[in-house]
DNA sequence: GATTAGCACTCGAGTATGCCGAGTGCCAGA
DNA sequence: TCTGGCACTCGGCATACTCGAGTGCTAATC
């Protein structure tokens, strides 16, 4: 990241006026309305925007309009020119008020998704909390019909998995009982990749003086545990619609792309994924996402943890033309007690 | 509904050439347009359309442009005049291989609303089975940290419901295990309105014979078989960005409101289920929904069935200007395969 | 040396204007 | 009953023009 430190205080000062009239606005901001801000004569705010212009913070989209930032004009706005406002206390209580009551991470992260969006009128993306960081809680397994068993796993997070296994006999309830207590015993309380591991070399080491329906019985936890390492719907979006309010989208292309990318999943898990282990507040402006549908979009991340352990990320999504002071601190402290709404249920095991 | 008896042979067909065509070019159509096909001079067309106009089946936007069908219009087309293609076998075929392997309902009626909404490049909506028309097959009780307890539900369709239920005072294991087989024995097969009567009249008349224990556990089962009609996200919708591409709808405004109707579900779900109990194709063009936000759109429905019970519908959402006759076989044969999928399994019961 | 006023220039948005073509309604004639 | 002809209507498109906001540059001023 290029940082200036050729930019003279005043240089600064200015950037700053014009990113948040610019936010403010929507349209390219003139020298006359800044000088009324700066007590500077329009010529002189010319000259300085020339430079700022030279250095890429700034472009002007014609000859005879005025200027907006690039996106290093965001950049340096954001890293270091912005004054983040702290959340009012008021509305801190009311989302933990909100997400404290919530029985499952599932629902605690679609109460989370729908607050931030429509406190910040964009729209709101998170993640299911990653399995492999979860520990193991506890596996049962119910026999369907035919040779279908419904194994039901229940994670540190006290999310419940429900997956059908075919197994490749039919099992009674007490066969498959006996299997849940065995594997519970061995592996509850043990992280989700190293209960895999450990329940694999276990059943590899004593193959043979394991009975039949324990060695099925372990493949078919086996199956449970995998599963990839999250859900089949691996996030969560709220207010996508709030989107088509904003100008700066209003293009049906470009809309549509981005409603699409919602829709389909690795790409936006990847994205978000990359932003999992980056403590603190991680904003993506514009094309720094380096993913097409989002480039005329800005990205405001937190990550939320389990353990201390991050487990998943909670993020805005807007046009880069947004009320960044706001955003910020609200996503920061959504993520902060989402991770605290997790914690506070699940620990004490079954 | 209105007929229109009176309507001479050729202005049923010319009704009809022009729907077809208005659907097939999204103009309105002119005289010479029609006179071409039907082998008659352009005047004497206008007559005809003159006679229509005058009936409330067509009209024209601005004086010197061509005609349009309005909603009566379609609806005389759809009604008596159109010719609807027979699915290809093919297609079916090919329906039917996805369906089929299917393991959960869920995941079926994804997979079909997907393929619709592929087909058609339209949005697809589904409604999940409604429970009380499904049958009980078995219930399980698991506990989980604290005075929590969840219940897992297997009903007839082999769908399976979790929830979370907080317990008067906390259960163990084995506890729990002989409330589950209790209410299993009890309830086992009868469907899930009767069920639920069933089990509250019992809990009412044992009242004193029964042990704490079960008294509590009824309670719990009680609250595991109510959780509404449905589950929390009661419907599916697939393919909703492919209606971005229709210039009919291209309409930020519009589409807006359309794409909240469907993150919302009330309404939309009451609409559909008003389709749930007529037999066949049913399809409502326009403000014939009477829902504002589809207003643009027509809306094609068929219920599908288990054991001879409608209990959801499959629609396909789509501008008025849709090809009727490819996406009502399309739908009514859907909604069968639905169906035939959703009996082929579950049958044998635990 | 930094700041400012003045001036010519650029460009987009909005508006008026005119033309073309597709389509209509109506009437008279086949 | 159908058809050809004719006058008329109206939206779409292109052109031309104006207005205003904003710029860059230069020379004068603090």
């Amino acid at each position: 990241m290029a940082s200036f430190p050729e930019l003279s205080e005043r240089a600064q000062h200015l950037l700053k006026a014009l990113v948040e009239r610019y936010i403010g606005e929507g349209q390219p901001v003139g020298s006359r309305a800044l000088a009324k801000d700066a007590g500077l004569s329009p010529a002189t705010i010319r000259n300085v925007m020339a430079d700022l212009e030279e250095l890429g913070l700034i472009t002007s989209p014609h000859t005879s309009a005025g200027r907006l930032p690039t996106v290093s004009g965001y950049r340096l706005f954001v890293d270091s020119l912005l004054t983040v406002k702290p959340l009012q206390q008021g509305i801190v209580d009311h989302l933990w008020c909100d997400l404290e009551t919530r029985d499952s991470p599932r629902e605690l992260l679609e109460a989370a998704s729908k607050l931030v969006s429509e406190l910040t009128h964009m729209a709101c993306i998170v993640t299911m909390p990653r399995r492999e960081s979860l520990a193991f809680q506890h596996i049962e397994f119910l026999p369907l019909s035919e040779q279908r068993v419904l194994a039901i796993l229940v994670t540190s997070d006290q999310e419940i998995h429900n997956k059908i296994i075919h197994a490749p006999r039919s099992f009674s309830a007490a066969e498959l009982q006996v299997a849940a207590n065995f594997f519970n015993a061995m592996c509850g309380g043990k992280d989700m990749a190293t209960a895999r591991e450990h329940l694999r070399s276990e059943l590899q080491k004593e193959r043979e003086r394991l009975s039949d329906e324990l060695l099925h019985a372990g493949e078919m936890a086996d199956q449970a545990l995998q599963v990839g390492s999250r859900s089949k719907k691996p996030f969560l979006v709220r207010g996508e619609t709030n989107l088509m309010d904003f100008v700066d989208l209003a293009d049906l292309e470009r809309l549509r792309t981005l409603f699409d990318a919602f829709r389909q999943k690795e790409s936006i898990v990847g994205l978000l994924d990359s932003c999992l282990d980056s403590p603190g507040v991680k904003i993506l402006i514009g094309e720094e996402s380096g993913f097409r549908p989002l480039e005329p979009c800005s990205l405001v991340t937190a990550s939320y943890s389990v353990d201390d352990r991050a487990v998943g990320v909670l993020g805005v999504i807007g046009p880069t033309r947004m009320k960044y002071e706001r955003v910020i601190p609200l996503v920061d402290i959504t993520a902060k007690l989402v991770g605290a709404a997790l914690n506070q249920r699940g620990l004490v095991p079954t």
